[in-house]
Order: C-alpha cells, then structure tokens, then sequence
DNA sequence: AAGAAGTCCTGGGCGC
DNA sequence: TGCGCCCAGGACTTCT
C-alpha cells in the first residue's frame, strides 16, 4: 500500500518525466474515481509536483490542482511512446499491458506520451482541486505533522503520543496525528524500536519514545532507499518493483523466526482490524 | 467524545 | 478442476 516512502518514489520519478508537458487530452473510464472536470485540466502544463502525506499533488499551469491518493493498488506509469496505447490499442510495457484491466484513467500529453492511472481496488481518486484551494481540503487540514519536516521534532512527537490513550501502533497511523505512516511502516518502526504495537501511547517512557522516534525515521528512510514496499500492487511511475519488502522485518513475515535472534517468532494479530506484525518475545 | 464496526472493491487463498 | 466463501486494507461514515 502506498505510504510515505512510496509516494515520494513516484512524485521523484515523475518531476522528472512530465514537468513541462502540456496535457492535450484525458480518457475517463466511468466511475468515481475521477472527480472533477475533465475540462480544466485540458490545455493546462504540468507545473510541479508535491506530496503532503500520501497524497500527491500535481500542480497545473491554469491555477487548478490534480489532487491523488493511490489508497491501496493505485499506480501511476508513465510512458515516453504510449501515443498508441489507449483504451483500444492496449500495447505491452515493463512486463505488464498498458492500459491495463485495471487503467482507469489516460493523460495524454502534447509530445504524445502518456500517463496511466491504475487502481485494481478502486480505493484512489483524482480530484481537480484550484491550486489556492488545496489548503482547505479536508483531508489536508486535518492533517498532522509530517515526518522530515521542521515541525516534526522529537518534542512534538512526545507530545502527540503523551496525550492519547489508545495502542500506539494505531496513533503512529492515524493521519490527524502523523501523516504519511500506513501499516507496513508502522509495524517496522515498532518493530525496530522493540515496542509492542499494543501498548498504549501515554505509559510509554521517554527512553522508548526517544527510540520510536529515531526507529520512524529510519524506516521511511529505507523506503525511498529501496524505491518503496511492494508487498501489494505498487510500482514506480516507470512500472517497475520497489525492494522495500525484501527488507522487511516484521510485516507479513508471521511464523518466521525473528530477525533479532531473541529466539521468539513473528506472530501476527489484529489491531483496529488491521493485520499487526510483531515479535511478543522481543517487543515489550 | 471516543472507540468499534460498516463501507468501498477485487484478487487470491482456502475448503470441499 | 472449479465453484463459492471470505478476507485485507486507508480513510471515511455510521453506530454505540
């Protein structure tokens, strides 16, 4: 699933790839997944590229925004001579079909080529948002502060976690208080830091806060390193596989002995009714 | 007000 | 082999 690190992956990959192209038309599978009109982003540049959390914005040269969360499967692959794939001239691309089953949407660009909005799950959108709006999206006024930034002290963090009573694994999720951490970082970062992802946020000890700090950082780190986890459908803007997973400690490897040689084993339970990795023998 | 449960969606894993 | 059942999972909504 695409968090932190592997937004960041595909918002690298496409400032380099179609900063400055023109967008001459846009093909729309029905469905909610576009939401907005086609027509103000027809016509328009790309000017930039942001991610705040897991959303990627794709600034316009017309004061409109593309607005995009992947959710789950979302994947946008770019492609330099896609001017014969569309929706009924599918042409073959790293591996794969482009446009695939899954392609719901096609940029199009001046230079002919093209971008592809993925998404098997549906979960993703694409919002046309006006660039000075942004702000006020809901979604992003509510966030937290985000890990790399400024704002994103160790004191901050301490404060965030003193003041909630539920499972920390769940507050290092929850997109209010931190944006950007989804569930494989999560679970890595505890695991990491050798906390239980049950232990309730205000009992843990400066000393163990201190080290989830440290080990948060580190892991998301490690994600755009390895160009991003794909233990589900995630691919860079060029289709290929992020490394992430071959990296992981804890996420998904339940019933493997733990990678800290305590003697115990990853086990996994479920924790605000998502799947929850960790070693009960190492992680207190 | 906070926490739990339901919702969206589809491929994949499982049992028979 | 093949059918049907059920589940994951981010973030929002609805219920308790």
């Amino acid at each position: 699933m695409p968090e932190l690190p592997e937004v960041e992956i595909v918002k690298l990959g496409l400032q380099k790839k179609i900063v400055g192209l023109e967008i001459i038309d846009i093909d729309i599978k029905p469905g909610k997944i576009f939401r907005g009109e086609k027509e103000k982003v027809v016509g328009a540049r790309v000017k930039g590229l942001r991610r705040k959390g897991k959303l990627l914005i794709i600034d316009l040269s017309n004061r409109q925004s593309l607005v995009i969360h992947l959710k789950m499967t979302g994947q946008l692959v770019y492609h330099k001579n896609g001017d014969t794939a569309t929706f009924g001239h599918p042409i073959p691309f790293a591996g794969t079909i482009l446009p695939a089953k899954t392609t719901h949407v096609i940029f199009d660009f001046f230079d002919g080529s093209r971008l592809f909005y993925n998404d098997m799950r549906k979960f993703g959108y694409i919002k046309v948002v006006k660039t000075d709006g942004i702000e006020k999206l809901k979604e992003i006024q509510d966030y937290g502060p985000e890990p790399f930034t400024k704002e994103f002290t160790l004191e901050k963090f301490k404060e965030i976690l003193s003041k909630k009573k539920s499972p920390v694994k769940l507050v290092l999720m929850d997109q209010t208080e931190i944006t950007g951490v989804g569930n494989i970082y999560a679970n890595e970062a505890l695991f990491l830091a050798r906390i239980d992802p049950q232990r309730k946020c205000n009992e843990l000890k400066d000393k163990e806060i201190e080290k989830l700090y440290e080990s948060l950082l580190s892991v998301l780190k490690e994600g755009i390193k390895y160009g991003g986890s794909s233990e589900n459908a995630f691919v860079n803007s060029s289709g290929e596989l992020g490394h992430m997973q071959e990296h992981s400690r804890a996420y998904r490897k339940s019933g493997k002995p733990c990678p800290n040689k305590c003697g115990g084993t990853i086990k996994r339970i479920s924790l605000g009714g998502r799947g929850t990795f960790f070693c009960s023998n190492c992680q207190k």
